[in-house]
DNA sequence: AATATTACCTTGGTCGGCCAATGAATGCGC
DNA sequence: GCGCATTCATTGGCCGACCAAGGTAATATT
């Protein structure tokens, strides 16, 4: 066993910037704390039946009560079609329930099962986890600066790319 | 009761953190920003015939040149299967030439075609897009801060879950 | 040398996420 | 009332990403 390269070392941690990529630091930073986070989310979801991404509109149902899709849709800012086929297999999980709407024949009322509301303190406590995860070793200050930052960010980008001339016509 | 406010007409960028989530609120809004961001490239990638995800294999081709698949896995912390599927795509799409290893009857090398190197530039001047855009309004401290902060947090996100033993200096 | 391990890649499955297109019900304008 | 546009939700297709399992080849162990 030659490879005494840490076991455990850190592949992708030795942040080496493709060359093409050095004019996007912050954006490849982004792409690879998100995938982290992500796994790092799915990790402690999976003992509780959930996959990443779910929890978003389990919250939402957790809030709420019975909603309408559309209003999830809105909420989590998800495609139609992703909310749909996540409801599916949440509904098929015992996660959610869905049932017509009485007042629009067309929508669907969805909400969280009881059994699922069980769930609730499980994941708002994996999320704490999952934040002091994220941000082990920063002072109060530092997280603050990041949501601040993040928050920045995520403004920014919710604007269209190239047109945001921050003046759009007259409505 | 039915307060109606949040039926605003800006969808999420309202930023009204479900209750279940207010233990992680960066976190979330990591989540958020990732998924932006992936949107945003995906459409600055779109003109050039790619998807959001290949431009980091991508741009290893060509930095590297020929490499094996399993540098490829490596560089990028992939999956072996998500770089299998990937490259297939790319080989389908004219992007990448495989060929076996002659050393290594069981490895694969790759390369970048030339007709992919020509998008060099296109992928490195939209990769300058896609940072400005999402950094646009913040100073040079804000970025600065902005990256050092990503780092640490993908730093933490890269020990498992509970276990942070003293984290190697990397050269 | 024969066997077991490990490394390399592929396949198949699942999920989240998007887009495009479709069908059904509502609502508006005429 | 009738027709058209909107909204609601679904389907199908695609891609990235994961895991689990499998097959093949190189390497270590015996």
């Amino acid at each position: 066993m030659s490879t005494a390269e840490e076991a455990q070392g850190d592949p992708a941690c030795t942040g080496e910037l493709p060359h093409a990529a050095s004019s996007g630091p912050v954006s490849h930073a982004v792409s690879r704390v998100a995938r982290l986070h992500r796994i790092a989310a799915g990790k402690l979801l999976k003992g509780l039946g959930l996959y990443p991404g779910q929890e978003f509109v389990m919250m939402r149902l957790w809030d709420a009560g019975p909603v309408r899709q559309s209003e999830l849709i809105k909420a989590a800012d998800l495609d139609p079609s992703t909310v749909t086929k996540m409801l599916q297999r949440l509904e098929q999980s015992g996660h959610v329930r869905r049932c017509p709407d009485p007042d629009d024949r067309r929508a669907v009322l969805v909400e969280a099962t009881e059994r699922s509301c069980a769930l609730l303190s499980d994941v708002s406590a994996a999320w704490a986890e999952l934040e002091e995860h994220t941000l082990r070793g920063l002072d109060e200050d530092d997280r603050r600066e990041l949501a601040r930052l993040l928050s920045r960010v995520e403004a920014n980008l919710c604007t269209e790319t190239a047109d945001c001339p921050e003046r759009r016509g007259g409505d």
